[in-house]
DNA sequence: TGCCCGATTAACT
DNA sequence: GTTAATCGGGCAA
C-alpha cells in the first residue's frame, strides 16, 4: 500500500514540496491519477494570490498547511492547489495536470472529449475531469474525498518557468516528470 | 464606482 | 496566430 501524504507533508518549505508532489497520486471520490506538473507560489512574489494580502477569495491560503485551495480562473474555469508551508506563509502548489489512471469514463463525460491526454493536461481541465469545483475549497487533503499518495521509486523531475503570468515570469518554478505526454506544455 | 487584468481553454482565421 | 467567454481583485477616480 502506498504511503499517504498527510498534513505534516505540507508543513515544510513550498519549493521543497512541489517536486515532491512529482509522481504522487491524486483521487478525487476515487478519479484521478499520476501528478506530473505543479507550480509553486509564494506569498513574497507577485504572481501569487497571496502577494497583495488575505481576501475572501484567497483565505484558505492563509490557513494552515494540507488544504485545498480552489479558485475560479478567467470566470470560468477551476484551479486546485495545496496548501503549503506553517500557517499564515500563504504558499502553495497549483496542481497543473496529471496522468489519468482511474476514473476514465467519469473524466471523458466531464470532459467532453474522449482523448485521454486533453482530460487533465491543464489547471482547468483537471478540475473539470476531476469535478472540482469552490465546493472543494478550504477541505482537508487527508480526507474524502481525496486522496493523496507519496510516489514510489525515482521520478525524473525538471523545473522551469511557470506558464501564463506575467509577474515573477523568471522564476523556475514550474516543475514535471521529464517526458511526460500528458503536460499541459512540453518543458 | 468603473476599469483593467489575470495561475485558462476552445474555437475560430 | 487571434479572440470570446466571464468574474473577482486591485487600483484609480
Amino acid at each position: 500500500m502506498a504511503k499517504r501524504l498527510t498534513r505534516s507533508f505540507f508543513s515544510r518549505s513550498v519549493h521543497e514540496i512541489a517536486p515532491e508532489l512529482i509522481g504522487a497520486t491524486l483521487f478525487v471520490n476515487g478519479v484521478g491519477g499520476r501528478l506530473v506538473e505543479v507550480e509553486a507560489y509564494h506569498h513574497t512574489e507577485p504572481a501569487a494570490h497571496s502577494f497583495h494580502g488575505p481576501t475572501e477569495r484567497n483565505a484558505v491560503m492563509f490557513g494552515p498547511p494540507g488544504f485545498a485551495y480552489v479558485y475560479r480562473s478567467y470566470g470560468i474555469h477551476w484551479c486546485l492547489n495545496f496548501v503549503c508551508e506553517p500557517k499564515g506563509s500563504a504558499s502553495a502548489v497549483l496542481i497543473r495536470a496529471l496522468q489519468p489512471i482511474e476514473g476514465l469514463a467519469a473524466m471523458r463525460r466531464r470532459r467532453g472529449v474522449t482523448d485521454v491526454r486533453l482530460l487533465c493536461s491543464g489547471p482547468g481541465r483537471l478540475c473539470q475531469a476531476l469535478g472540482i469545483t469552490h465546493r472543494q475549497n478550504g477541505l482537508a487533503l487527508d480526507a474524502p474525498p481525496f486522496e493523496l499518495f507519496a510516489r514510489k521509486g525515482a521520478v525524473d523531475v525538471v523545473s522551469g518557468p511557470r506558464i501564463g503570468i506575467t509577474k515573477a515570469a523568471e522564476l523556475p518554478w514550474r516543475y514535471g516528470e521529464k517526458g511526460s505526454r500528458f503536460l499541459s506544455k512540453p518543458f
